[in-house]
DNA sequence: CATGAATGAGAATTCATTCAT
DNA sequence: TATGAATGAATTCTCATTCAT
């Protein structure tokens, strides 16, 4: 219920208050783009250093001197590339969901289109797994109080969305409404994924065996769209 | 993905990072507890006010300033009834619980003990449709990126426990692993409810809908676990 | 009596309740250290507005953002360089205790080992003057209602226990019980001097012959336990 | 050196900085005296708490709501009977003042006119002594970072000053000087006595040594004024 | 006489951001 | 480009004191 709201196909919230800048903003887009390789280094480990800051000290413990002091730079370098705290962040985010990106593209790329309902069904399950296990220290961070700012927040909900067009596309002529049917079975899947592996705090049940579960229920579902009940 | 942590019978967050306590001093033991009935209206009235501007600018625009001028209370008195900013979300977040709490008691209460799976799904499903549906506002803000002391994420846990013990018992004898199912259950139902009451958001499908399919998704599965393809 | 505690060598206090940290944070690690000309001199002069506000306010109007605008620098430059006020206060405490330190070892360096008893208690007392003298001013509201950190009075300790040894040092071999003589002997005039030159206030005696008296009383001491009454 | 300036006879300190009564003030001299039993236990209960907490909490941990509490007694009695927090405080430390000065007064009448100079100085010393051993945590907690207003500090110093001609009394006609002698006499002793029974922490010689050795310095220096060396 | 709710000025501390070097 | 010193608005929280009941 008092659910964080979430879309954790990539479950970033998505629900929400969007971020505001903080205390003062003038976000002058970018700011600078890194043409040399020092420059582009510079970048890297300023990324590196707020995520790990984001994870080790959560989002009260993240401000801008830490991720320069972590990264071994000056505070007004980290500047030079970020406008302000708020891009930082959402750089972090978007890379994290970059990598969940890649991985869904990739798996897309091994569907064979004649494909049994179960195996539809553990190709979506497994494919939310792994992007779960990418760094989940860092998602479950990202996932926690961190405010993150609505390109981000879009950019995660387009990422289901896609997923669910292409779940939708091995259902059409396979159920009667596929839209209603992928969403659900995407929604479904990225939530109770997420919980299990995110949040596992107190869960009396393991994550193998509810995957498992997980799989045989959707495809359950699934069936009985096909086959109506004789 | 990316998801804010919830348990979403209550969604209430659970498996991230607690809140840090923040500043606090050698504070006064327990704070007064309200023995005229102006205190107790001080009380309410603060309660009330938190809950607005949570809502109304979010956890970044939440300060005690804030919620004393809203309630038209001076910062003292504030401090006379809340050892500090996080007591009073907690203050908050509990009086939701237990809304959230109560409604779950009456529906217990009217479960007729013999019920048919499907009945027994729609319970499920239309009871976390009405407690999302209390506050909604409320809800999404304190499921953002309020950070909720451990305390009151407990019991958001808690309240998920007690529902997924009581549709255990009535699985019992009827599905293989009444604990597992349960647990699926529920936490399909909590999530998926979640997102579609809480963050509609860009969502193409309607609450309605939505809730009918999945109460069709869990009779699938429950009906695949009873009556084994024959 | 009801006298603050005291360890006037360099009469810091120390036996009394220490300071309590007061309201600190998660604060930052240890404060950055000036590197630039520029942050030298910041320090320093917010070393001196803090002795100057001590002393003209004393500890009660001794804040803060007091010593930042005493000092004519921005309250975020004063937490740059002291994480709190306790440290504001240890360090003008410190300097002052380096200052009489070195005043001490530079006396100890005048030492010529032959000393008749009258010259060392002369030395002694004479030390002591000196250093009571070193800005009384801001001597008197360090002693005053000033609480010190146990860093910074355990200092002041050390620095009496020094010169009990070495008082000490002198006396072996001269009366039976060397160190119960040497500590009479260094508490007895940093106790009093301190009174004179720090708290004259109503005193019918001049600190001049009070100096002298006491050299006296000390010196006709030594002389009994040298010359046992015939 | 950086002492709190002291008088201890009663060691209440005496030359530093009287306290600002704080942050309002209004002072209206007495606000009601007590007539009723009730009233006279009341304050008697304030003045008791008052004083627990000065040596539970200290001086920073001193506030009229913890006394008022304390002593199980409202906020508003509190200001019936002290007009604020100073007036508290003052009132705690003349109550301590006067028992020493009971005590003073008590000795006093013990003296037997004819008394060897070692009586005299064995008379003093104790006296300080068995001042200091009353209720020590409370002569600490009074002379450590307590502000005194200056009526109080006043009264101690009266205190010191009318020993110092008690004892010049007896030296009259004996020594050469009977005011600077006494003077030097009463406050060495005050003073040694109030660091070694208060602010023992860390003193290596025990108390029992100490002030045995103090009475023969004090002799040592009286006989050598009497006797001048032959 | 007593109660205790209410007040609000004041003080400590943080941290995003700027800008002179 | 990089550095890091400086800034100050903003926020949390305390506690002496008042006053309506």
């Amino acid at each position: 219920m008092l659910a964080h709201s979430i879309e954790s196909l990539l479950s970033f919230r998505l629900g929400f208050r969007m971020a505001t800048t903080g205390r003062r903003r003038r976000s002058q887009a970018l700011v600078r783009k890194p043409k040399q390789d020092r420059a582009r280094h510079t970048v890297a480990t300023l990324l590196e250093a707020a995520a790990r800051v984001l994870v080790e000290r959560g989002w009260d413990g993240f401000n801008t001197n830490a991720v320069a002091a972590r990264a071994g730079v000056s505070i007004g370098s980290l500047y030079e590339y970020f406008p302000n705290k708020q891009a930082l962040v959402d750089a972090v985010a978007n890379e994290h969901l970059a990598r969940g990106q890649a991985m869904l593209e990739q798996s897309q790329a091994d569907d064979r289109p004649p494909m049994t309902l179960e195996q539809l069904v553990h190709a979506l399950v497994q494919g939310f797994v792994k992007i779960h296990r990418d760094d989940p220290d860092l998602h479950r961070a990202l996932s926690g109080t961190v405010p993150l700012s609505s390109r981000v927040t879009a950019r995660a909900r387009q990422l289901l969305a896609a997923t669910v067009t292409r779940v939708e596309h091995h259902l059409r002529g396979v159920v009667r409404q596929p839209k209603l049917v992928g969403t659900l079975l995407v929604e479904t899947t990225d939530a109770v994924v997420h919980r299990w592996v995110i949040d596992h705090e107190g869960k009396p049940v393991s994550e193998r065996s509810l995957s498992m579960e997980l799989e045989r229920m959707l495809a359950a579902y699934l069936n009985s769209l096909v086959e109506p009940r004789l």
